[in-house]
RNA sequence: GGGGCGGUAGCUCAAUUGGUUAGAGUUCUGGACUGUCGAUCCAGUGGUUGCGGGUUCGAGUCCCGUCCGCCUCGCCA
């Protein structure tokens, strides 16, 4: 018997049609002898067939009784208006197939879990990547699979109507001394040499410009091994573009284009205009460089207020180099935060550095508990800069004014989700530009770059690359939805002599770089175009589409915390002979205490 | 590498201060039922309490170690 539908296809119009639907079992319902029902579940949907004895033989109605959830079974029958109430629930549910042959595909061993709408949000997850092959058969996971497919669909028209060609880079690379840590790969034909698999294609797709490309397109695997988070793994997928003799602004409205066609053809969202936030005011305003704006909340800088108190806080904060002290308001906060809430945020805002986070409530006395006896000389002006009324809270950092900023924003973020003040089914948009090029390393006693060592200093910024690293900005940027990064990019260096200034500002010898990076100098030499680019997190634009805040949701064969396969049990061990084929062999480490 | 939460029947969970034979729902098996749709009703199968030690008259429960899963800090150019 072949399939002449899915499950989620007919309808009324389907009549006296005489149709075959193959599928799994998703329920069935036994009435008596004469009677049975049967919810067949395919990618497409789920149909109702019966089974009765005026529409067929009794040995098909016993057949259709032996069935048990996930068994594969086609079924013949003909379509027509339901005989009990429609169903509301299902797309097809006003319409039913009378079976009258029945073709076992397969019989299923007793499932560990069901693919079942009801339970399936319900099983752990342990068990879910174990069984994936049966978690995938939920409509939820269909559904999921679907959208990433639409991106990347969307992904390739959108790119292609814009003059982008798809080129595929190499998996076996070289090592290179910047970023994560590389995944390592051993040569069989150089014995104790090795190649690394990308952390990203940057170096080729610059390459591909010097090779005259002009746009460049991939949808890549990347792979850094470091610790995965919920919205991070070890291997994960970028659409990754370049594009030739263009600036800043011209990739930025490109790719607006496309994160708007993005939004409209996938979930019917309009983000509307994109606005630009130069990275400075992003962390002075919301104290990330990826800030949520879907709700208020915003930091605000009362540092002159701060050194005309005695609080010891303040004070010691503001004599450090470049010290402050933030403050945000939390409308209604007086009367929930409890003690309990508030020492919850304390320690959010000790884990990012801060020493602790000051308090204070509003109400129509004045301010009250926490730290409110030493704001008496600041009262009124506190509350004319922040715009108290009576029944808010404060919440204060005090530290340098990184500290303070990256502290108070982790804190904004805590309580907004306390407070239920995150909008559900909104997308707030931004680019966050003017990053910038240097960010200190405190262990390396180094520079380390902001976004990677062939970003560009901005145009106006190239005087102060040398005298003050610390200062000087970047054409870099990110895409931030809901206060993830989706993306980012930068224009990039295609004159070899900044490149090698950066290199030397980054510590890296000329003898190292030209080792590691010979190739791309080599190529910046022989006629580079200016050009740039940027990277979209594949996987995260899903998870905002699809709206799960689980990375493992939106890959359909993803890797634990531990960075293991719980289907495959992949990483295992190999034989012997694969090893030393290699010349490699495994060394104890001794146990150090 | 650090911190936190968790692991009990195939699945989701319960088990009082350490105390009787570790329970419930569901899946599954058998039976009843001719319009159900998370069907219902009756009966039954199902346990290395993650694993290894220890304390105790007695451990799912307390202690030590270890493995696994999740969240998080570090890390992620």
């Amino acid at each position: 018997m072949k399939r002449t539908h899915d499950c989620g296809q007919l309808r009324e119009s389907n009549s006296g049609d005489i149709v075959v639907l193959a599928g799994w079992v998703n329920n069935f319902r036994d009435q008596g002898k004469g009677l049975a029902f049967i919810d067949l579940r395919d990618r497409g949907g789920i149909t109702q067939v019966v089974f009765n004895l005026e529409d067929c033989d009794a040995q098909t109605v016993e057949y259709a009784h032996s069935l048990r959830r996930e068994d594969v079974v086609a079924i013949k029958g003909v379509v027509q208006p339901r005989q009990g109430k429609a169903n509301e629930k299902l797309s097809t549910g006003s319409i039913e197939v009378i079976g009258q042959t029945i073709e076992v595909l397969n019989r299923t061993d007793n499932p560990p879990i069901l693919p079942d709408e009801h339970d399936g949000e319900k099983i752990s997850e342990e068990v879910r990547l174990k069984y994936r092959y049966i978690d995938l058969r939920r409509p939820r996971m269909q559904e999921i699979l679907r959208i990433r497919h639409l991106v990347a669909r969307t992904t390739r028209e959108y790119f292609d109507e814009h003059g982008f060609l798809e080129i595929e880079t190499p998996l076996l690379i070289k090592s290179t001394p910047e970023g994560a840590r590389d995944f390592i790969v051993p040569s069989r034909i150089y014995p104790g040499e090795w190649y690394a698999l990308p952390q990203s294609p940057q170096i080729f797709k610059q390459i591909l410009m010097v090779a005259g490309c002009d746009r460049y397109l991939q949808i890549c695997k990347c792979l850094r091994d470091e610790d995965p988070r919920a919205d991070r793994q070890a291997e994960f997928t970028q659409i990754d573009l370049e594009l030739s003799f263009v600036d800043r602004d011209d990739i930025l409205d490109l790719m607006e284009g496309f994160m708007r066609s993005l939004f409209k053809q996938v979930i019917d969202v309009d983000l509307g205009d994109i606005p630009r936030m130069p990275w400075s005011e992003a962390m002075e305003r919301f104290g990330s460089d990826r800030p949520d704006l879907r709700f208020d909340l915003e930091l605000q800088d009362i540092s002159e207020l701060a050194a005309r108190t005695d609080f010891r806080v303040f004070t010691e904060a503001l004599a450090k180099e470049d010290g402050a002290v933030k403050a945000i308001r939390v409308p209604d906060g007086a009367g929930s935060f409890s003690r309990k809430v508030t020492d919850g945020y304390n320690e959010v805002a000790r884990a990012h550095g801060a020493g602790g986070l000051p308090t204070v409530k509003y109400t129509a006395n004045g301010f009250e508990t926490g730290i409110a006896k030493f704001l008496d000389g600041i009262g009124d002006d506190l509350v004319a800069l922040l715009g108290l009324e009576p029944g808010d809270a404060v919440l204060f950092t005090a530290d340098t004014r990184d500290i303070a900023n990256t502290a108070l924003g982790a804190v904004r973020l805590a309580a907004a989700a306390d407070l239920d003040l995150i909008p559900e089914g909104r997308h707030d948009a931004l680019w966050v530009i003017d990053f910038p090029m240097f960010k200190w390393d405190d262990d390396g006693k180094r520079w380390a770059s902001e976004h990677h060592p062939f970003t560009a200093p901005r145009a106006d910024q190239l005087e102060i690359l040398e005298s003050n690293p610390g200062k000087c900005l970047s054409d870099g940027y990110d895409f931030v939805v809901n206060g993830s990064e989706a993306g980012g990019g930068s224009i990039r260096i295609h004159d070899p002599n900044v490149q090698k200034t950066v290199f030397s500002l980054l510590n890296l010898s000329e003898e190292e770089a030209k080792s590691k990076f010979g190739f791309l100098l080599d190529a910046l030499r022989y006629g580079a175009p200016p050009h740039g680019g940027i990277a979209f997190g594949l996987d995260r634009l899903v998870m905002l589409l699809a709206g799960t805040d689980n990375i493992r949701d939106v890959i359909a064969f993803p890797k634990t915390q531990n960075g293991g396969d719980l289907m495959s049990q992949a990483p295992g061990p190999v034989d012997m002979a694969q090893l030393e084929e290699l010349q490699l062999s495994v060394v104890e480490k001794a146990k150090s205490d």
